[in-house]
DNA sequence: AAGTGGTCTAGACCACAAC
DNA sequence: TTGTGGTCTAGACCACTTG
């Protein structure tokens, strides 16, 4: 109700922090500064425990939460491993168009074109999702992801310039896989979370033509801000969606 | 890979069930039973923990879990209360339509006026969506929200005809708050999950002329089932979603 | 056989809410 | 003061994976 919400109200100091949340944070840190890397194990519970002296039981839920927001995957009698975007079973796991028939496994991965790639300058909007300043050097790439030839999704992506520094076109066209697993092995960028503006638009012209319809026909915009660690946004990808073969799934609990 | 995907692969028999999914599932069964309504607290861990011969701390864990999937509400000092649809903080916990500017609680709640109300025959899309028989007795809704006083959603909706006897579009009229807090208290009701299927479209005349637009108009065409306890499919909903003031919003984790 | 995560227990103590 | 959920511990045992 207030018009200029005080954040003490919504959150009164927490006075106090459990001892696994402080675990937790300290297995963020690592996480983030690279000492276990994708797909790789983390320690195991009884070494975590002996390294933050305090018992497993607390370890135990520290990693449990990680677990639950997918930063680790836990799997029994082997260990607990950093998440990727590169595993086959989560793969395009922020990519929420699925064909109205069949499954995304029969369909198999889009084929994809690079329309456009260069070094720009951020505009004011798009500064401002990826928490830069005006006119900061960030990275635009235009693609076409088509599923059995046909043109199914045009996105626009921009990139801080500074932690993709060396990333071009070749290397882009050259990846095979999740474009995010390239991120997390080529410039140690790990996705974590995302969020989606979606709205129903027609294309201009341009995008029409690249998508292969008519400016008539109706468009999923799906505006995506993707944040590393920390909540740091590190992408902006706008997509339009064709949603004549398939839909956006969402699951709502 | 696999063009016929054999479950057995992915789902190895539980050859085993770990006493808390087992107390999980004895709670789960009170839930559905009505033993305690919604809104109200369940017993303590140690009364549950009494009843079925366990530790607190195994109750725990399978109250841990009840609450992960909203099913129960966890108040510290107060008890473990039955989730509710009716609650201030969690209404309209479905609707993922917001206000491009402002928030959901400045705008307020939607005007809302019902278009048409009758008991049919299933179709067949609406029956297979309904774990219905085509024929089956529905009621069918039709209604329109506005906010500020411009028409924002068009909703059609489907309710198989046996567990909401005695609706009418009278007792739609005159309930005041969340739908499916209505749907709890008036029939015992409870959605917990439901899962989206969303388009970009244009409207038909008929459409267009409810919510005040062109047949032009890019809209969102967002089609739910939500279910109630036990999977069971209880509502189909179709909507049409204008989004120049509007977006549906998305938190991807 | 050894090491990992997963379950279950019992008990102590803390934070919060209500009386 | 009492009762609730929340944290933390220590230990035993189970299930799964690997060698």
């Amino acid at each position: 109700m207030s018009t200029i919400p005080t954040p003490a109200a919504e959150l009164p100091t927490p006075s106090f922090s459990p001892l696994y949340q402080q675990i937790k944070s300290l297995i963020l840190q690592s996480l983030h500064a690279g000492e276990w890397k994708p797909g790789e194990p983390i320690p195991s519970e009884i070494d975590l425990a002996a390294r933050f002296r305090v018992s497993q039981g607390t370890v135990r839920k520290a990693i449990d939460e990680l677990a639950a927001e997918n930063l680790v995957v836990r799997r029994q009698g082997k260990g607990t491993f950093v998440a990727t975007h590169a595993e086959q079973h989560v793969q395009y796991r922020f990519l929420k168009l699925v064909p109205d028939t069949g499954d995304v496994d029969t369909e198999g991965p889009a084929e994809r074109q690079i329309v456009d790639c260069r070094r720009q300058r951020a505009t004011a909007d798009v500064a401002r999702l990826l928490a830069l300043r005006t006119g900061d050097a960030v990275l635009q790439v235009r693609r076409v992801l088509s599923y059995r030839g046909t043109p199914t999704i045009l996105e626009d992506l921009w990139l801080p310039g500074a932690p993709f520094k060396g990333l071009t076109a070749e290397r882009l066209a050259e990846w095979h896989g999740p474009m995010y697993a390239m991120f997390e092995t080529e410039f140690g960028v790990r996705m974590v979370r995302a969020e989606e503006k979606i709205r129903a638009v027609l294309p201009d012209e341009s995008q029409a033509a690249l998508l292969g319809v008519t400016t008539a026909t109706p468009l999923l915009s799906v505006e995506r801000v993707a944040h590393t660690y920390h909540d740091t946004p590190m992408e902006l990808r706008r997509g339009l969606y064709r949603t004549d073969t398939h839909h956006y799934r969402n699951e709502l609990g």
